[in-house]
This record gives structure tokens, C-alpha cells and sequence, in this order.
DNA sequence: GGATATTAGTAACATCTGTTACTGATCTCC
DNA sequence: GGAGATCAGTAACAGATGTTACTAATATCC
């Protein structure tokens, strides 16, 4: 954790030429946050087309959806750790989700402070109505890969995802 | 052009084992649409704890900015093309900016309907103060790859970024 | 064993973002 | 040359999201 984000100064690759950092300025264009950001932005807009336009569900609505059917009858809060959401979200969508019948929750036995929550009969055929056509948008976004590109995209995104999260916790 | 996304079954990669689409069921963290989502907004809080924490500055108000100093002297429709924003969001970013004394506008000669932008001082102060923090952020996240897993990188992402505006007009 | 801290979950507020519809300016083409 | 389409930009509303602070239940540890 040697590197400091102050300047934009550090000796990197040795074998490249001297100091030819990627760029000395800002190219929107090729510049990776924004990259990720323009195509994760894309991709999300496609697959919500389906759970929120066509079935009505909010993002946050959807990756609990998803949560409990992985994890079968959980609290809350597993909720939010399996599926990246803040508590406050996790929240409101098991509520939204519930007004819609899609889920009960009862209290727990032992701690009476946390929920577990239930799929409804409703809930899980929602599901099962969802999962193959956003499954089919991923197939169609992979489709061009070969097997090799697609481990190396795999290998790529877990460097990043690692490093993000460094990043991350440098503040 | 060929491939429909209303179904599930389409004969891909024929070297490939029959049927074995990726995976007949859902799993988040290996879900490509959510890795990504996951992974843009990680990296995009990081950056914004720059821009937004530290300058003061809305994502739209930043990208416009950055749009301005690549593009020089131009109108909103054209920051908004460049910088993947919405016209209403580009509208704001300019508004909040001017406000600041980041930026001035001026009527354009020929066509009274849309003004010209011009950075002030102010602004490319601004920008010269954030580039490098925001590039050593890029820097960082990069360091890990060499360089043919970079250009690999860059090349797997052109694929999905093509594949995913395919994806998007097919609605 | 009881004051204090911690935890699960939520209410209430402020802010951001998306949508619709509008204004004024320019273009089109009969 | 003027009615109607189109375009740049924005206002105004609605919905989503982030933040703070609260309640109620349980853990901690002196």
C-alpha cells in the first residue's frame, strides 16, 4: 500500500518508456471509471427494462428478490451483505416487496429485533418468470467471447474488484 | 443481427458442449450485469469522494466540467453528447457550475437558441486541481496489469460496450 | 444486576434524478 | 412567406436515494 494519490508521479512499468503515464490529461473517453460507469449504466438500464418495466420492480427490489431466493429465509440484513445494498434500501424494498405480496415476514424466535423473511408462492414464481430473460441478456452480452476471453474477463474484473476495494479503503 | 433475446435458445459457440448455457440459474456474485454495476459504483464513490467530498462538485457538474476543457467553447447539446448525459442533467451541471463561477454563457451569433460555454479561470483552476488526483486514481486501479493485460482489458470492454448499445436497441 | 454500548430496523427529511411538458428560436417546404 | 415540424434549453412535478436520528431489543462488563 505504497502508493500515494497525491501526485501523479510513480515510477510504474519498468519495461515502457520513461515517464509516458498512461496520460497526462483526461480523455472521458478512455478514461476506465468512466467507461465502467457508461457500460454498467447501459447494462443496468437493459435488464431493468425487464424486472421494472415490464414486472415493476425497483433495482433495489429486484437484487432482494434475487437475495432471498439464493439464500432461502434470512433477516434483513443478510439481505443487504449478500446483494450490496445499504440497510435503509434493504428497508424499503422488502417493504415494497411485501406490499406486493411477494414475501412475509415473521419475527425471529430467539431475536426478536431482526425478521426472517419468507418468499411467497407469488415471490418465487415472479422470480422464476425474470431470471431466464435477464439470464439471456447476460448470454447475449457474453456471446462474442470466446471461452478463453471470457475467463480472462473474469480474471480482469476480479483484479479490479480486488483493487477497487483497496482503493476503497484508503478513503 | 441475427440473435433475438426474446428466447433463451439460440446454437452458440458450436465447439462448445451442447446445451450448457452458463448457468440455468441465478447467482449474483457471478453475475455479470451486477459485477459490473458493483464495480462502477465502487470505483465511481471513490472518485466522487474527490470531486464531490472535496470540491464540491455534482457528478454531472464533473463530467461537464471535464467535457469543457476536452471540447473547448461549446453548447449544452454538445457537452451532453460527449459526457453521456441526459439534457436535463447537462442543463443542471451547467446551471450549478455557472453558479459557482466555473463557467459563463453567451448567446451564439448565428443560432439564438443555444449559448455558448466558456470555462472561466475559475474553472480550469478547478479542473487542473482534480485531473491529476482522479487520473491517480485510474493509475492505482491499473498498476496491478501489465500492459498486454491492459490492452486485453480495453479490448474485452469495447466488446461488452458494443454489445451492450446492441443489446439496448433492441429495447 | 443494571448502566452503557451495540444491533436490527425504520421514520423523516433533504437531495438527486427522471419525466413531461413548455418556451422561444430556427428550419422546411408547399 | 407562413403554417407546421424540429430543436435547444428549462420549469415543475414525481419518484428514487442518501443521511440523520430515532426506537426497541439484546449484549457487555463493571
Amino acid at each position: 500500500m505504497s502508493v500515494e494519490v497525491n501526485q501523479v508521479s510513480m515510477p510504474k512499468h519498468p519495461a515502457a518508456k520513461a515517464p509516458p503515464e498512461q496520460q497526462t490529461s483526461l480523455h472521458l473517453q478512455s478514461f476506465l471509471p468512466y467507461r465502467l460507469v457508461v457500460l454498467a449504466d447501459q447494462v443496468s438500464h437493459c435488464i431493468a427494462h425487464i424486472y421494472s418495466d415490464r414486472f415493476n420492480l425497483t433495482r433495489p427490489e429486484w437484487r432482494a428478490l434475487v437475495a432471498l431466493v439464493e439464500l432461502g429465509p434470512v433477516s434483513a440484513t443478510e439481505i443487504a451483505a449478500h446483494s450490496t445494498l445499504d440497510k435503509m434500501s434493504t428497508s424499503r424494498a422488502i417493504k415494497g416487496l411485501e406490499e406486493k405480496g411477494y414475501l412475509r415476514r415473521a419475527d425471529a424466535a430467539e431475536d426478536r429485533r431482526n425478521k426472517i423473511i419468507n418468499l411467497t408462492a407469488a415471490g418465487r414464481g415472479l422470480y422464476n418468470k425474470i431470471a431466464p430473460l435477464v439470464l439471456a441478456q447476460e448470454t447475449y452480452l457474453l456471446e462474442i467471447f470466446s471461452a478463453d476471453e471470457r475467463s480472462m474477463l473474469d480474471r480482469l474484473l476480479r483484479g479490479l474488484e480486488q483493487r477497487a476495494q483497496d482503493l476503497q479503503k484508503q478513503n
